[in-house]
DNA sequence: GGCGGCCTGTAGGAATTCGTTACATTTGGG
DNA sequence: CCCAAATGTAACGAATTCCTACAGGCCGCC
């Protein structure tokens, strides 16, 4: 599945160029000219890099930027006019993954932005991970408690456990679950979801009422707390 | 344990001014003059982050690059004279993470190596704010007692009390409070809004008469008293 | 082939979130 | 002091999510 990139622009032309430009090397994109409509689709899907211009009519770019790559993990790119070291410095500061300058060179962004998908791939593919006292093996269908013990788990219950171990304490969306575990674009394939993240928690021994490690973030998806390690 | 930081550059001057300003940055950082000895290097200690210079008298550099990126996963930044974009392009294809062209600003060069290091984990840093004996914790939306004692916030809840720690003590208007909370359409939203807020002041603990947190300015807004301080 | 067990999606009701409505209360101007 | 506008909050309801069955499919075993 191609890498998504978003695209928030208040200039038509420079949208519509850069959607060319991505879409000619392979990648999905959505578009936007406003802060609002950027916002609310974030709630249905989860952008692999988003491209923000800081000059928008409606917000902050700067504030944008910072809610999400910091509170949000996402990976941003910004894309200025402003071209001042220090506009580049703080961007950078704020949470921003790379800071590229109007006026820009297509090929230069398409380049840019594969630079960052790539180095999320670099690390080793290994199959088992440790989190907050449980283990996870990956390799044998396994999950192994703090003393030892261990439970296995089916192979869609490792699909969502997978998903939420590589990308701790990030917001999960529904609509990027439901992509990435292959799920056909069921109507009501929402419920499928529920059960099995139901069914994970029973086996982490989650409390229904204050849940540790799977949080539900109402209308928006869901987020996986726990310090992460794999080896 | 602070990062790792190889510079390789022929020019001795910038090397010195590389290694002055990521030793003040907090880096650790090693200088190499020629392809040899960084490679001879190489072969003892794994630098987190490469700076490499391409005009090398002694090696191709983006041989170089293609090799420490792609076959040894390093992250490199290419630091380079030359500006045109087809450069930056086939570098950042060779497997380069960043491109700064010379001449630099430092405090950019510092930035984007934080920018690399950052991005490696994926996991969104913790955000937390302390204010007059409260602790908030955004990540896992719960409220911290001054005894230790905790209560989950929603999310919508999150982004009121969110919106109030980033600017204490100052005026926040309702129309700025409910751009900044998406709401957009909805005329009788101001409703919502003294909800959401009615509802954080009980977590809160507010004596409706005398408010020591939120106080409401009639006719304005609010304003978030209290002593804020993040990590 | 038939039986039983495990996995997994579907269905429907319970529970939660959160905006809306309705009404009480407060504020500030005349 | 009175009134209209602004604000607080309880109660309701729509949308969303959780969870307990239940059914179909797949596999192994007799």
């Amino acid at each position: 599945m191609s890498a998504l990139v978003t695209i928030l622009d208040d200039e038509p032309a420079i949208r519509e160029m850069l959607s060319d430009a991505l879409a000619e090397a392979g990648f999905r994109t959505m578009s936007f000219g406003r802060a609002t409509e950027f916002e609310a689709a974030l709630r249905r899907t989860t952008p692999d890099v988003c491209l923000v211009d800081l000059g928008l009519p409606d917000r902050d770019g700067l504030t944008l930027v910072h809610r999400l790559a910091l509170e949000q993990g996402a990976t941003v790119i910004i894309i200025s006019g402003r071209a001042q070291v220090q506009d580049r410095v703080t961007g950078l500061e704020l949470g921003a993954d790379d800071y590229i300058i109007k006026p820009f060179d297509p090929a230069e962004v398409v380049a840019r932005i594969r630079a960052r998908l790539r180095g999320r791939t670099r690390s080793a593919p290994s199959d088992t991970a440790r989190f907050n006292g449980w283990t996870a093996h990956f390799d044998r269908y396994a999950l192994e408690d703090e003393t030892g013990t261990e439970t296995t788990f089916s192979h869609a219950e490792g699909e969502v456990l997978r998903l939420f171990l590589e990308s701790p304490k990030r917001l999960i969306t529904r609509a990027h679950m439901q992509e990435s575990l292959g799920g056909a674009a069921g109507e009501s394939f929402d419920r499928a979801m529920d059960v099995r993240i139901s069914r994970l928690r029973t086996k982490l021994r989650e409390d229904p009422k204050t849940p540790r490690l799977i949080k539900t973030i109402y209308g928006a998806g869901y987020i996986f707390l726990g310090d992460v390690s794999w080896s």
